[in-house]
DNA sequence: AAACAGAAGATTGAATACAATTCTGAGTTG
DNA sequence: CAACTCAGAATTGTATTCAATCTTCTGTTT
């Protein structure tokens, strides 16, 4: 699927951010140039570039002469991010309801079937498929900057609802978003589609905070 | 007003961004390390970092083994961007529109007039306004991830407003745009200045669309 | 005993050096 | 005469080396 990286910052950054994403390295975790080189067995300058590109995603922060640390997210940036991606999901919606195919509804049909299969406990799964789903919409979008940015920022929360485990819980709400989405879709309506994209990026972000509070 | 750059890479990053952005290096051009380290009297890895950082901003793209070239944007590019800005700016204007205090209607009230006093001719000027004006706006928003964005989505699209001169012509309609902007910004109504700043956004997308369609 | 000063170690930042790949050109061949 | 091949040059990618700054530990002083 992802092909392999073809040089060696890039690389790195993957493993960086496969690191940081799932939780094997915690937010403002120093990120040590030599360690990382070492452990990876390459040397520094690719690291250096891998550090800077994880920057720009917003993984990582530069506190200069100081280093690197795995950024750490607030109540506040949760808040902030929810906030944007909710109009870019209804953006990207309105685009996808306008635009689909046969074939688009086809698929997405097969991706909602699969996800309705997987059980309520397999968290990983579920996130995977969910994130298929999701991606299948954007797809159809045809904006590859809108879905540049989107991933970006669901990378970027996306830890924080692991350990808040804001996908646990009510399923039975985020199956029924699901199906109205799906049913926006085929029906081809970009008004219907953009409302219930964005309720459920809404209602979504509203659980992580909840998890989140209640997890301090 | 920005603070001296830090790190050499900043500051090679800062050169480059705005010899791309003032249209000194045409798209397509090839970002030559050596040269640049040359150019700038630093060592090549902090132009290596440099140039990571300009293709996290989307203003340069590497081709492996092959070198940065600087990125080009053709039409659907402007359409996806002002799309994306569109509803961004519509998100910030609303939080704006609730947040803002009576030194903020203030500081907006003497910006306006400033542009205003400016000459439909000296277009530099008017940006530089233009620029401060919305920054105002955004800085009211409250929301720093949101503003790096818009910035971002900004400067992207900058330069081709400049070479297309989509600025020059009909000053007057965006003169009444601003007005009514401030207009909703006093009033303190969140819908209304979502929607007339979204519009703004709109019709600087579309003047800036015929004005390249009309360039090529 | 607590706080500060200083020195040693560690870590980042930058420059130089080396390796590998790609582009360019001339020469040759079909 | 066009197209292909091969060699040299140029450029990117990576490693190693050196310098500057920050951190931390220790010793001293108040």
């Amino acid at each position: 699927m992802t092909p392999p990286p073809s040089s060696l910052p890039d690389y790195v950054a993957t493993q960086l951010r496969t690191a940081i994403l799932g939780g094997q390295i915690a937010a403002g975790t120093p990120l040590r140039q030599e360690d990382i080189a070492q452990q990876l067995g390459v040397s520094r300058p690719p690291v250096r570039e891998a550090l800077r590109l994880l920057e720009g995603e917003g993984l990582a922060v530069l506190r200069p002469r100081r280093g690197y640390v795995v950024a750490s997210l607030d109540a506040a940036d949760v808040v902030e991010i929810f906030g944007i991606r909710e109009r870019l999901e209804e953006h990207a919606a309105e685009l996808a309801a306008m635009h689909r195919t046969a074939e688009d509804i086809a698929d997405l049909a097969r991706l909602l079937e699969e996800m309705e299969a997987i059980e309520d406990r397999d968290l990983a799964g579920f996130a995977a498929a969910n994130h298929a789903f999701h991606a299948r919409i954007f797809q159809v979008a045809g904006r590859p900057r809108l879905l540049r940015m989107m991933l970006s920022l669901r990378e970027t929360v996306e830890r924080y609802v692991r350990v808040g485990g804001a996908l646990s819980g009510d399923m039975t709400v985020v199956r029924a978003e699901h199906r109205a989405i799906f049913a926006a879709f085929e029906a081809g309506d970009p008004a219907r589609l953009g409302s219930v994209s964005r309720a459920h990026v809404a209602s979504t972000g509203r659980r992580l905070l909840a998890a989140l509070a209640q997890h301090d």
